[in-house]
DNA sequence: GGGGAATATTCCTGTAAAGGAATATTTGGA
DNA sequence: TCCAAATATTCCTTTACAGGAATATTCCCC
């Protein structure tokens, strides 16, 4: 059996699950951009993309390093390792045939009686 | 270039960043459950086991299934290929090595005369 | 058809978090 | 040492959403 699941960061979906944090992850697929940069392309005002950028910081997303006054974001690859272990635990869920729900139910009240 | 990158659902993953509706999906990991089993075995309320159930069910993340007065709830495999889709879709941040953020930056710097 | 499971829905309240605007901080350069 | 650019932080307000408690609904069974 060695039932034990990889067991996902729920900080990291949070962060992910806002739409300009999202906007930022995918701006930032292609390298490195500063928060000026990020701002710009995503018509955000240069506060909120700090802050935005500082959750995703806190939460292990993205690194900074700093050039003169200007910061470089990036993403990290752990979480995203780490989502893609966690969804690949559901393989089983993923190939399901879509039309058996009826017979995974019928299995179920076989063992009814414990 | 075919740059034409999957685009993640901001819903799925607001659903899923929630902890009990993720502790809700690890349950239905191995086959479909009741609401009641499911508020049992969490350790919730019935009626906040049934939202939850709702905001899973009405993101198309859980199928439900009625069989006499009872309601059998079950993972449904579209969500997580569009995850698993959405994150190979960041293989070359996963691939990367960590030390190199200084070389990409000083590719960025050369190309800074535009 | 009435009663009792099992489940869904509603209303209320508190709280976390996002945006706006203003301000603080840092840094290099003259 | 002072200025300006780039970025971070704070305060305020609004809104979305989770939990609690009560109630409505659905459905089988007698």
């Amino acid at each position: 059996m060695s039932g034990m699941n990889p067991d996902m960061d729920m900080a990291t979906l949070s962060a992910l699950a806002e739409p300009n944090r999202m906007k930022i992850v995918e701006l930032l697929r292609d390298g490195p951009l500063t928060v000026g940069e990020i701002a710009d392309q995503l018509g955000l005002r240069q506060p909120q993309a700090s802050k935005h950028l500082k959750v995703l910081s806190d939460n292990g997303i993205v690194d900074v390093k700093a050039e003169a006054n200007r910061r470089f974001y990036k993403l990290r690859p752990e979480p995203f390792r780490a989502l893609d272990t966690w969804v690949k635990s559901f393989q089983r869920v993923m190939e399901e045939r879509f039309d058996n729900l009826e017979d995974y139910l019928r299995e179920l009240q076989d063992k009814e009686n414990d």
